[in-house]
DNA sequence: ATTTTTTTCGACTATCTGTTCGAAAAAAAG
DNA sequence: CTTTTTTTCGAACAGATAGTCGAAAAAAAT
């Protein structure tokens, strides 16, 4: 019994691996079901056995990426450290997570831009809004000591969602070090 | 004669902004022919009279917004000022622009992920590039002068095209004052 | 060995979307 | 008023894609 469920489980990964790797292959666009089924080696009709749309897949993806990176910041916040330091140290985990998993992370921020999900199917979203919310916690935290820059706190996290998504995600695929990622943001954190 | 082409660049110009509020809409996946063709009001036959393919429209739309970005950075680059304020005066008039078209620019930045274009058709490649390159050289010539963060060059240009995209298309849709944007390039550029 | 349950998939359907065709309407030229 | 050219579009086509169905194969239970 046990054994059967885990079976299940197995292969509901085998499934989303097979989805991943095709987006990464063939783009957003080329995430066909007929596809997933080839990478996965299913029939495709044997891939509606376990998920029930194509939209379930596509949500089984985001929801997996988004509890790991929420997870990851979890840990950390309650971490007896300066606001800056934990900072840097989260975004740096972050960084880390994103890289271990570079496909599964470029369509957590690409896909939610091209399709739409009715909101009650977007179960991620919950861990989306934590990971945010504690971020955006630690900064206001920040604000308070001086610690930061004197920009205005939304502002702020904006911009370092757009460095983040522009250093991880845009250019060559050469892993960056992570010295890079703290002089980054640690440059941008400083007030002068 | 004159008026004869005229009319029919006007029109072509209709279809385009139809697209454009296509896409608005209803997001990429929305942007069929059959949208484009209610929200310019003309029959979907008529497109294929202005618009050899979906593909001339999506290249025309880059192509047109490629080219004002690519001009209006053109005819700043020569001024006879430090690099440091010419990149901010850059960068605040590419985003006054940005500003001013939105859904033509959050297509600029989103369509070419999520479609592929032979490469023999993407005419707008070239302004794309000479625009990227013209920021590169005003970043080079800053970093020589010892008048930017002491950071690899290609990541501080990944890095503020990370914050532009950021603040541009991020979140809510009040326009940013041009302090704000100031506030952030300088503050990332700056050396402590 | 037989029955029951679980898993797999080939073949089919319905729908959507880019594209074409031929002919009608409108405009321009004669 | 004709004739010719330009513009418009309804209707249909071809290809792709998400999703379904019924039955076969495999595994588990009896």
């Amino acid at each position: 019994m046990d054994r059967k469920i885990a079976e299940r489980y197995r292969r509901k990964e085998i499934i989303l691996k097979g989805a991943l790797e095709s987006y990464s292959k063939k783009g957003l666009e080329g995430m066909t079901m007929d596809d997933i089924a080839q990478e996965s080696s299913f029939g495709k009709a044997t891939i509606y056995y376990y998920f029930s749309s194509k939209e379930d897949i596509v949500c089984a993806l985001l929801e997996m990426g988004w509890k790991d990176l929420w997870e990851s910041v979890e840990e950390m916040i309650v971490e007896d450290i300066s606001a800056r330091k934990k900072f840097v140290k989260i975004l740096n985990q972050m960084a880390d997570i994103v890289y271990k998993n570079k496909s599964l992370y470029e369509f957590l921020f690409t896909a939610p831009r091209n399709i739409t999900i009715p909101d009650r199917k977007a179960s991620w979203k919950k861990f989306q809004s934590r990971t945010y919310a504690t971020l955006q916690s630690v900064v206001d935290e920040g604000m308070d000591q001086g610690d930061f820059a004197d920009i205005k706190p939304d502002l702020f996290m904006k911009a370092v969602g757009g460095i983040f998504h522009g250093i991880v995600f845009m250019g060559n695929q050469e892993k960056l070090k992570e010295k890079d990622i703290e002089s980054l943001i640690s440059n941008f954190i400083y007030p002068s």
